[in-house]
RNA sequence: GGGCGAAUAGCUCAGCGGUUCAGAGCGCCUGCCUUACACGCAGGAAGUCGGGGGUUCGAAUCCCUCUUCGCCCACCA
């Protein structure tokens, strides 16, 4: 009788444990890092979710992982922080609130800066970190006493503090250039905020002429994709080696509607096999034509306003202005054609650059922006990557890293928003004198006239690339910053790789004194459907994990994340189908609490430590699962230790699943049911390895394992799982001789059970029902189960033939595991095996034979069909039931 | 246009510097409600490891090439 103390639930209910541990987790510190720990420190920053975002599967992988690392360095005894925080995400949380207001008809202008900007502040605040709350939900272990938001006041220090140190240093200019323009969201983006779309769209390529009226042909043919830009066009320009052309350079063209004279010039970036060969340049709404205009001093007019409209005083004609840009262009077409000047058009593959936020077409730009030089940082970097100074996993990686940092570009640091840095650059109005300020000042320090600030703020990256420093207190030296900088590991989707890696390495050197933050990038994978495309809200194919969290529980999510693929691979992910992704992970889980509730329902309210033994004493059976249980404490610190998550995710529960309770589990029942003094060997045993697969587990499934952990006897008030040390490997216990023993043993068994198999032996249980007289039930004996009992029989005579002691019998009635105490008492195991083995070949020929003379008839009855098939029902009626269960969860969790 | 990755059982994937490598989970088939677990147990069927060529005694595993998918980067108007 187990004692009441052990009666769990045969099924493991995860929302029943899950947020009272994570609380005591939280309660007993043990999360929280100490600055005065005498231990190693290991640290994690996490990659900061923007403070309005809502967790979705990404996040949950990303996450996920940095859990199995930082409890596993716990475990390995380190001071291990894992620092979380949130991101104010300038253009993301701006158009959020944008909309919100756009619903009472207004926009950001009507409302005012300063009020808009307190606005978004109360949204924040309302709705902010709500993500924070999803990842307790997910058990992940930061240190919440330490939670970092990038617009925090210390934070914003540290921003402004770097700001001015580049400013300096001269690393920040003023640059007038095109750059990426959203005309929804009103403000310049980096290049990396501009993304190319997967695939390009079907565009046109018009062929539009340009009168030349001092030239016999009379006009030149351009071929372009956006005919609008011809308002703007201050040149035409051809390859200076292009034969068919250069008797036209230096005569002048006539831009169509525009009505303007513009110069035709050559030029070497004009590749002459595109479109005619010939180009018009528009140097203020083309990076390409821009170079091109500032290498012939051209003019540069914009002819568009902000949002996209035509507007120009002497370019855009009166028909024109105020009209978008797209609809510009078909206006523009009609009228060409009209004039007789549009040649053709052809059908052209047309990959616009959108905004990353809004999706929006962007409007390359002539503009004023505050930029970055990027080289001085980038070089010390590149650096110390070529010197191993950090690595990069999976090492693919490796050349789009080094790639993009020694072609690195300044980057555009202003953006023409209201949330977030403002801009620490100052102007005298009086003197025009401009600089950099730690300090917002009263008046011009040079002569004391009035300043004004820039409006622009800061690119939302340009504070998080701060975060591994500026999340410990710098600029000031804390003792956290003393104690957690540099950091370990950083784990993040290659996605934003340049955003924000190389940005974060960057700014360690640069500003802690060539420190790096990390010395291990993990690029993770990304989430996606089964049509490989990325998990999104906007296209509806996303799988919510709170759902999943409550139909399967945490650590079946867990599971799934880890164990489901491989480092740095894409995890694929059926949103119609929860059941067979989630199902393993539930799966295992309650494979674990079983085994659980079968070692607590055995052992004693004291168990003797392993150690009280001599192993090599022990029967075969609890030598060899004490074996696996070192090696597998090995092959998982090896796996975890090489980043290989899956590996040692699968390593536990091969562990746990095929060799504790398939082989330990089985083979030692009989055992256990015998006297006190062999069962207290078994109880060592199974408890040893019992906790040695939760503490292997923990960090994968954090909550069932402690669940099952807190119950174990010898349990000490207030200790946790998640506060305890790592296993440690023997290698005095490897023994290949023992593998090899077990293995024989467990051949034949396996033998066994295909003879069971195969000849349709009964259990045991229903062998004595058909064999004795009284077992006979209600619906009486049929003919066939007489035959059977004859058969059977027959078949126990055969075993007892050839088998001494009766071992053969054993094994063909029972479930094995007699046959495991009888083999492993066996005083030369592989002897007895091969023996057994012969007498089971021989065995299995004389049921071939037996069977060949009694007919094809089978060898065991059946239950009556109808008995059967009332069964079946049952069973497909519960789980309909259980499926309609979820189903109406899944909704509920969705809608 | 460059760079990278993937193609292995019906599905999702592991194995990749040559010796039990042809595997796992799910699904499927056949028995079992054997008092830890039917979210389970036992047994089983299933793949000429994308096509072609090469190196070798021997290749999913190394080399070349082709095909198909996917990703990243790039100012082709």
């Amino acid at each position: 009788m187990p004692h009441p103390r052990f009666e769990l639930p045969p099924q493991y209910d995860p929302r029943a444990v899950e947020r009272e541990l994570y609380a005591r987790w939280v309660e007993a510190g043990v999360f929280h890092a100490r600055v005065d720990s005498p231990k190693r420190p290991y640290v994690i920053v996490m990659p900061p979710p923007n403070v309005t975002a809502v967790l979705h599967m990404g996040q949950g992988l990303n996450n996920v992982t940095q859990d199995v690392l930082i409890r596993f360095e716990r475990m390995r005894g380190r001071e291990a922080l894992w620092l979380p925080g949130t991101d104010h995400a300038g253009i993301a949380t701006q158009n959020v609130v944008e909309r919100l207001i756009a619903k009472e008809g207004k926009t950001r202008f009507d409302v005012g800066r300063e009020a808009f900007v307190e606005r978004v502040w109360a949204f924040v605040r309302e709705t902010g970190n709500a993500i924070l709350a999803q990842l307790k939900e997910l058990g992940s272990s930061c240190d919440w006493s330490r939670t970092r938001f990038t617009l925090d006041p210390a934070y914003s220090q540290a921003v402004r503090e770097t700001f001015v140190r580049l400013w300096e240093e001269g690393l920040i200019y003023r640059g007038h250039r095109v750059i990426h323009w959203c005309p929804h969201c009103l403000t310049a983006l980096s290049d990396e905020e501009a993304e190319a779309p997967e695939t390009p769209e079907a565009g046109k390529l018009y062929y539009v002429r340009y009168p030349v009226p001092d030239d016999p042909a009379g006009h030149v043919t351009v071929a372009t994709t956006r005919p609008e830009t011809i308002l703007g066009d201050t040149a035409i320009a051809v390859h200076p080696k292009d034969r068919r052309y250069v008797r036209l350079v230096g005569k002048t063209a006539q831009v169509p509607i525009a009505n303007v004279a513009i110069p035709i010039i050559a030029d070497e970036a004009v590749d002459p096999a595109f479109g005619t060969g010939v180009v018009k340049v528009t140097p203020a709404h083309d990076a390409a034509d821009f170079e091109i205009g500032l290498r012939h001093a051209l003019e540069m007019p914009l002819v568009m306003t902000p949002e996209g409209r035509m507007e120009h005083p002497t370019r855009v004609p009166p028909p024109l202005a105020g009209l978008d840009r797209f609809a510009a262009r078909a206006e523009i077409v009609r009228l060409l054609t009209a004039q007789g000047l549009l040649e053709k058009v052809e059908p052209h593959p047309y990959a616009p650059r959108r905004c990353y936020r809004c999706d929006t077409i962007v409007e390359p730009r002539l503009s004023d922006q505050w930029f970055v030089r990027m080289q001085p940082l980038a070089e010390p970097v590149l650096a110390a990557y070529r010197r191993a100074e950090f690595q990069i996993v999976p090492e693919r990686w490796h050349a789009t890293f080094e790639q993009w940092m020694e072609h690195i570009r300044d980057w555009n640091i202003s953006r023409q928003l209201w949330w977030g840095h403002r801009i620490p650059v100052f102007t005298c109005t009086k003197c025009r004198h401009r600089w950099a300020d730690r300090a917002d000042p009263a008046r011009c320090p040079k002569c004391g006239g009035p300043v004004e600030q820039d409006p622009d703020v800061l690119d939302t990256w340009f504070s998080s690339w701060l975060w591994p420093f500026a999340t410990l207190g710098w600029p000031d030296q804390t003792a956290d910053l003393g104690r957690f900088y540099p950091g370990h590991t950083l784990v993040t989707a290659p996605e934003i790789i340049f955003f924000w890696v190389a940005r974060m390495l960057m700014a360690g050197v640069h500003f802690m004194d060539g420190r790096l933050p990390f010395t291990t990038v993990y690029l993770h994978g990304t989430v996606r459907d089964t049509q490989h495309r990325k998990m999104s809200k906007s296209l509806g194919n996303g799988i919510d994990p709170l759902d999943v969290v409550r139909l399967y529980g945490a650590d079946a999510l867990r599971w799934m994340l880890i164990a489901g693929s491989s480092l740095g691979s894409d995890v694929l992910l059926d949103p119609n189908d929860l059941d067979t992704t989630f199902s393993p992970g539930r799966n295992f889980a309650n494979k674990l609490w079983n085994i659980g509730r079968f070692v607590l329902a055995q052992l004693p309210e004291r168990v003797q430590p392993l150690e009280a033994y001599d192993i090599s004493g022990l029967p075969l059976a609890d030598r060899w699962i004490v074996l696996r249980a070192n090696e597998a404490v090995r092959a998982v610190t090896a796996y975890l230790e090489e980043f290989k998550l899956d590996e040692a995710a699968k390593r536990c529960y091969e562990f746990v699943w095929g060799e504790l309770a398939d082989w330990y589990v089985e083979a030692v029942k009989p055992r256990l049911a015998g006297d006190e003094r062999t069962a207290a060997a078994a109880h060592s045993v199974l408890a040893h390895c019992f906790d040695t697969a939760l503490r292997l587990l923990h960090p994968v499934v954090p909550f069932i394992t402690e669940a099952l952990w807190q119950k174990l006897p010898g349990r000490a008030e207030g200790e946790l799982l998640a506060a305890a040390p790592w296993p440690a490997f023997r290698p005095a216990l490897v023994d290949a001789e023992l593998d090899r023993q077990f293995l024989l043993v467990r051949q034949v068994v396996e033998k066994v059970r295909v003879i069971r198999a195969e000849y349709r032996v009964p259990p045991k249980a229903r062998i004595r029902a058909t064999i004795t007289p009284r077992g006979r039930d209600a619906r009486g004996v049929f003919e066939a189960e007489r035959e059977t009992i004859k058969r059977l029989a027959q078949i126990e005579e055969l075993a007892l033939d050839g088998g001494a002691r009766g071992v053969g019998a054993y094994a063909l009635f029972g479930d094995g595991s007699e046959l495991f105490v009888a083999l492993g008492e066996a005083i030369n195991v592989g002897q007895e095996c091969r023996r057994l083995s012969g007498e089971l070949t021989r065995l299995e020929q004389q049921l071939t034979g037996l069977e060949a003379k009694l007919g094809n008839q089978q060898f065991v009855a059946r239950a009556p069909a109808d008995v059967v098939a009332k069964e079946r029902e049952k069973e497909r009626a519960w789980r309909d039931q259980r499926q309609l269960l979820a189903d109406k969860l899944r909704a509920l969790g969705c809608s």
